[in-house]
Formats: C-alpha cells, structure tokens, sequence
DNA sequence: CTGAAATTTCAGAATTTTCTGAAATATCAG
DNA sequence: CTGATATTTCAGAAAATTCTGAAATTTCAG
C-alpha cells in the first residue's frame, strides 16, 4: 500500500468498516481512497495506491458503480475510465440510504406484506403475524418519514438536523394550541385531525 | 428446519438479511425466531426449530446478549436460560441505533479527530484532510440530532415521524418569523443565534 | 460434596467470500 | 481493418467466516 500515512489511516479504517457494512475489504478502501483523493483516479492509480490486483480493482468499482457511489469521467486525450465520488458529501449520504433502502427495506416490505396476506394456521400463527404487522407499520413510519425529508433540500435538511432538541418545543407548542387541555388521556381519542 | 410457514418465509429473510449487515446467519435467524416467539425460548428450543448445532446457538446467543438484543429471562424450577427479544419494537429500534453508533460511529470519529489533528505534509494530505473534516462535521451534526431525538418518548417520537412533510412548513415558519427577509445570502453570515 | 443438567469453549471441518492471474473481450487511434 | 491499450470475466487459489462435535466448565439440586 503506497499512501500518505494520513490518508492510509483513513483507507484502512474504511476496508474494516466496510466489512461490518456487508461490503468487502478491497471495495472499501477505494471507496475511502476516491473520497479523499482530489483528482478523479483510473483504475491502475488505485492498483498502484492500495496494492492490490487489477482485477480487484475492476470488480471492486464495478460494485461502486452499482451502487451510484462512484461517477464515471473521462480526460480529453486518455481513454482510460477515471473514477470519483460526488464533491458534496451529502450528495453521498443521500445515494446511500436511497440504495440501503432499496436493497434491504423494499424487499423486507414486500415480503411483510406477503406474508400478511395470509391466512394464520394456528395460534401460534397469529401471534407471529401480529408481531410482522408492528414491524411492518413501523418501517411504513419510518419510510413514510424518509420520503419526507429526502425531498428536503440541504440547506433545510441542515437546518432541520441542527434544529434537534428545538423539535421537542415545537411539539409541545403544537399541543398545547390544538389539543383542548385539561386531560392528559385526550391523546387517546386522536380526534382525526387534518 | 421445524417452523410453520409463515414463520419460516420471515426466519430465513432475515437470515439472509443478516448477512448484509454485517451479521451472520444463524444470529439472523436466532433474532427473527426469538422476535416472532411469544413465549421466551431456552437455547435447546431454538436448536429444534432451526436444526442447527447446539453450540451454534450458545455462540449466537452470546452475540445477541452482546448486542443487548435479548433479554435472559428464567422460569420457576427450571434451571435452563431462556431468551426474548423486548415486547416494544420501539425499544429494540433504540436499541440497534444504539449499539450501531457505538461500534461503528464512535470508533470512526475517535479516528477523523486524531487525523485532523496532524499536520498535513504535502498538499495531498492538506486536501484529504479537509475531506475528512467534513465527514466529521456531518457525523457530528447527525449524532447531534440523534442525540436529542433518542432522549423523545416514543410517543413523541412518533408523533415527529408522522409529522413528515409537515416539517418543511414549520421549518418555513420559522424562517419568516425570525430572519429578515429580502437577502438570500443573509444565511452566510450566521448571526450566532442563542 | 456429588453428579446430572446446562452452557461454553475451541480445534478443526465445511462453507462462503474474496482475491488473483490468465485469458477473453471491448475500444479506438491510425 | 489492425494492433495497442483498457477493461472484464472467470476458474481456481487463498483467506476468512461459520459451524460442528467433543471436551471442558459451570451451576445447582439433593
């Protein structure tokens, strides 16, 4: 490996956390070693820099771009595919929970509602389906949510995320200005707002 | 593998699921039968359901204990460990959040800090510390707001979840009662609001 | 204490994943 | 076209992970 110790940190900091993320060791590291570089990289650089072969390489960035994680350049007079991530981290933020969600979200949902299409068989049945219906609604909540923000532009998203504890407030004034005071049960009733 | 149908179609998902995060199959597979189950299950249960070994299930206990993803219940006159995930999925949500940050996030912030603090050398170095430094500025505005959020009853919680689109509106609000409008630059200069 | 039951540990087997080098394929300037 | 350059594919090697059975350890009732 022939890198700044600096950015070696880094690099291999990533390969170790992209196996915990279900990604593999080699596809980690160019992953970290594109962020950090300046200039977009073709694929013989990142043999060169990370010491490993050219046809771990090729696979590697092909699983990148799969993941839009990676955009494809090409210089004037070279043809030789040269590789970076996006310059706006959040950029990246967004195109990993979009491909998160894809690939792990969307086929659990589909196989929740499946499965709660059907008809149970026993009491044990029940209770399991029961169990699939809370996850199944709390992923809706949590997607449904996600649709949301995702919609956000960055600066707001910012704006949001910084606003953190603030939002309690703001919950509690939007209590106490459409709920009628008085019984701390009236939640229960959730008198079908709009 | 001894499950009814219904219960076996979600044990194997997440199974497989498992693997994409970093989590290997049989604790997949452990979780989504232990997350079904109404009645806690000691490790001999979960070998006849699953057909696998007996030590198998010791090791991906143990990880889900680690985890903090089980709870270690006893019955009267029984000797044997028996296991369950929390009733409230809400819990578990926290949970997993939890124990997510503080394996995977803590230890990368506890490494972009020690790099930022070195001298870069060359000017590579200068610009992949400056990358760095935005991912550490993202993570800390993202483990900020998770901060504040994680202490929310889940009531609450929900209550903001739901909220979704509604967000923006609030976030334009506020915007109008308390920056003076007509210059669209006005936000760069970041009147250090308290 | 004792010994049966329950659990854990761990070395090596089985399986899966990752990686490489060689060959195949694709691309494009001339 | 041709051949030089670039990239991909893929079979098998290497490495890592997962799983098992046997042995060791722990726990506790009697």
């Amino acid at each position: 490996m022939n890198l700044p110790p600096l950015v070696q940190t880094f690099v291999l900091h990533f390969g170790e956390m992209g196996s915990r993320w279900g990604i593999n060791r080699t596809v980690g590291q160019i992953y970290a070693l594109l962020y950090l570089s300046k200039e977009p990289l073709n694929a013989e650089d990142i043999v060169e820099r990370l010491g490993v072969s050219r046809s771990n390489v090729s696979m590697g960035l092909k699983e990148l771009q799969a993941w839009n994680l990676v955009r494809l350049q090409h210089k004037p007079g070279d043809r030789r595919d040269y590789f970076a991530t996006p310059d706006d981290i959040w950029q990246i933020v967004r195109t990993l929970v979009e491909e998160r969600k894809k690939r792990e979200i969307d086929p659990t949902m589909t196989l929740l509602r499946e499965v709660l299409m059907q008809e149970p068989a026993s009491a044990e049945e029940r209770h399991a389906q029961e169990r699939m219906r809370e996850m199944h609604d709390l992923f809706e909540l949590l997607t449904g949510w996600y649709a949301d923000v995702q919609r956000l532009d960055t600066e707001r998203l910012i704006q949001l995320l910084t606003l953190g504890s603030k939002v309690q407030k703001i919950l509690e004034m939007k209590d106490r200005l459409f709920v009628v005071p008085g019984s701390k049960k009236s939640r229960r009733e959730d008198p079908k707002e709009k």
